[in-house]
DNA sequence: GAATAAGCGAGACGGTACGTCCCGTCTTAGC
DNA sequence: GCTAAGACGGGACGTACCGTCTCGCTTATTC
């Protein structure tokens, strides 16, 4: 799962594990201040209070470097909400589901990563691969489940394409993050968020459709 | 319009007007190539079959140098689609949207122009704008004149929130686009978007809301 | 003579010439103050305000641009003291000749510079042979016409090595300088270059065979 | 008098006593051979076929362990010849002064050590301390009883600054041998001490003031 | 038709990062 | 305690490329 191997117990002085994460920690801080280019061996080596040596001792490259430091960033996120209260209606839904796309387009540390990210694919596959594989994921996985109570509960078409309408829905904010000068601030986004759900079809089955309407 | 000034007719020898074409050709390229960190002045001039110092003249900085390589790549949109035959029927609106969308997945110069942009918003959001202003913003016109069409001619719900639509449509594609490893063949691409179309909720009148489905 | 070559005066940006005095004048400080390990091309470049490929680009090794600096750092030695007023007398000589020695236990710069290069002969004989050439053969050749004329004046014994008395003074100068532990003050310099101006033979023709010490 | 500390016979295994001296002769070689600069305990460790920490263990720095080597590479001095035959006449002083001298001209590793630790004395005064007191002071006083014995029997004046002039035999010798390309052969070397000795006053009695030369 | 001013190629400049090497020190395992 | 085997921070190495600058030469317009 990771590029990082494990090593031999051999002889000789053991690797010190807390410059692991020192450098781990590092690096994903200049990525996301910096980018790609200005994220150099020598400048997060000095950020983490490391010689360069010391870091070219574990990783052979920039890339496998910044892909594990991806993967060791990755948040933790509650694997499946089979927990969470179940709701039937409509708010209890779009409550669930707003904090999950919100703090992409609010926290600023997450909207840089996703640019940085997303705008390296084309010459750093692996590192988008690993933001693919340790962030968007699980956070599409919960997405999905969350929908997909909410498509049984009536509150979604029963012949709604999950798929698609996640990346409907991550799509909009992922532009909408992408193209904004900078930070949202989070009433801007909860608006934003809510049209947005409104216009995918997120509607109470009831307010659907009116009679009024017909 | 451009950051470029005309320069005043005085003495001396005058530029090379072909130099101005080549070096925002070869700028363009190089951007697409190789990302905005690779595009050095040196390499742009040295493309373009020109000293450094003959760019730092017309430019003062690698930023506009680009946003002027940005504005003149952008490509002849037909300006709004009046002139194209009304279609009522849903696969004429189709076939008017696809293509629109279509190009941005399977012409892969476009997709890396994306991916580039989009990810160089944080550090250089000029570029950002430009790309936004002359490339983004058009499309969107077109799209929404279509749209609104659609939606005129009850393909579309009356009260469909068409920016809003715009954004996910935009969005779906700019998420598959940055996230594929490459670029997708037309086919596929074509089965994407038909799918996208129909959970965006672009389904004839009567599909839409059969009597006998519910 | 200098292990430096002119450049052809071809295209492009001439060579600041400021550059190259900038770089001598570093060079020579750090190598008295840090020794021959110590003056490494990045110190160097760094006190004298330049990048080290400005150093790399003039000279191809450290030894070169050492030996060059060490020309570069030549005293102006006053040629050859014909126009001095001829001193028939011992007191006159003595006045001549105690600065010529005095100088070199006496000054700091001076004594280190011996010390280093002396030292990092059996390693670096290029820079041994540069200050020889430059720094020990000039004042050995004033040395010794001082001594001719002293010799001629019935000073010295019509008989005297003057090449080896001028070994043996220096000699017991360099030693002392060497072994001391750091720079003698002046009135003791003086006190010892007098001792050993008389045990070398340096006294007066009547003084020198006294009819009481018989 | 060593800078080296007993070891208390406490429990555990007790110092491989053969390291030191390995340690101690590797380290005089490497000196010799390198410098101060490349004597490196990496590189003396590795020449005495011990681990690095094993020096470490032994001596707290570079300079410790350098000065106890120079001590214990002193050569065995005969303290003081009294047991050598009396010599009135001058050629026997000179038989007894030449190999004196003679040996740091023509033994090159003589040679290299004392280019070396006089070049050392800026930079770390502790060794050439060492050198002094252990290689220099004892061959001074030998040096010093011989002449002591020649101006009794009246080859040196009786004024003679036997101080002093041994500081211009020693002197004379050192810069020659510093300033020596390499090692002279050694009749080179019997030719100018012949000189040296001459031009200090090392003469017969009647040579010295022979009555018809007045 | 010369003077003049700008264009142009070439290359030096300071700066930053590269990836490697060696040093002195520290830390483990195994004897 | 010893050897062996590393890892660690520090520093220098020599190279490469970048954006900027400054030179000599060329070229077209203006006087």
């Amino acid at each position: 799962m990771s590029t990082k191997r494990e090593q031999p117990p051999g002889p000789g002085r053991p690797r010190d594990p807390d410059a692991d994460t020192a450098i781990l920690r590092s690096a994903m801080e200049v990525l996301v201040e910096q980018g790609f280019a200005g994220a150099s061996i020598e400048r997060i080596a000095k950020r983490a209070g490391v010689a360069k040596v010391t870091v070219y001792r574990r990783w052979s490259s920039k890339e496998t470097l910044l892909a594990d430091a991806i993967e060791a960033a990755r948040d933790a996120i509650p694997a499946a909400d089979e927990t969470e209260t179940p709701a039937e209606d409509l708010p209890g839904i779009i409550d669930q589901l707003l904090p999950q796309w919100s703090e992409a387009l609010v926290r600023p540390e997450l909207r840089m990563l996703t640019a940085r990210l997303l705008g390296a694919g084309p010459d750093h596959p692996r590192l988008l691969a690993a933001y693919r594989e340790h962030h968007l994921e699980p956070r599409r996985e919960r997405a999905l489940a969350t929908l997909r109570r909410a498509r049984d509960a009536g509150v979604l078409a029963p012949d709604a394409d999950l798929d698609m309408l996640i990346d409907m829905l991550n799509g909009a904010v992922v532009q909408y993050l992408l193209l904004a000068d900078d930070t949202p601030d989070p009433a801007a986004a909860r608006d934003y968020l809510e049209r947005l759900f409104r216009q995918a079809g997120l509607r109470g089955p009831a307010a659907d459709t009116p009679p009024s309407a017909r």
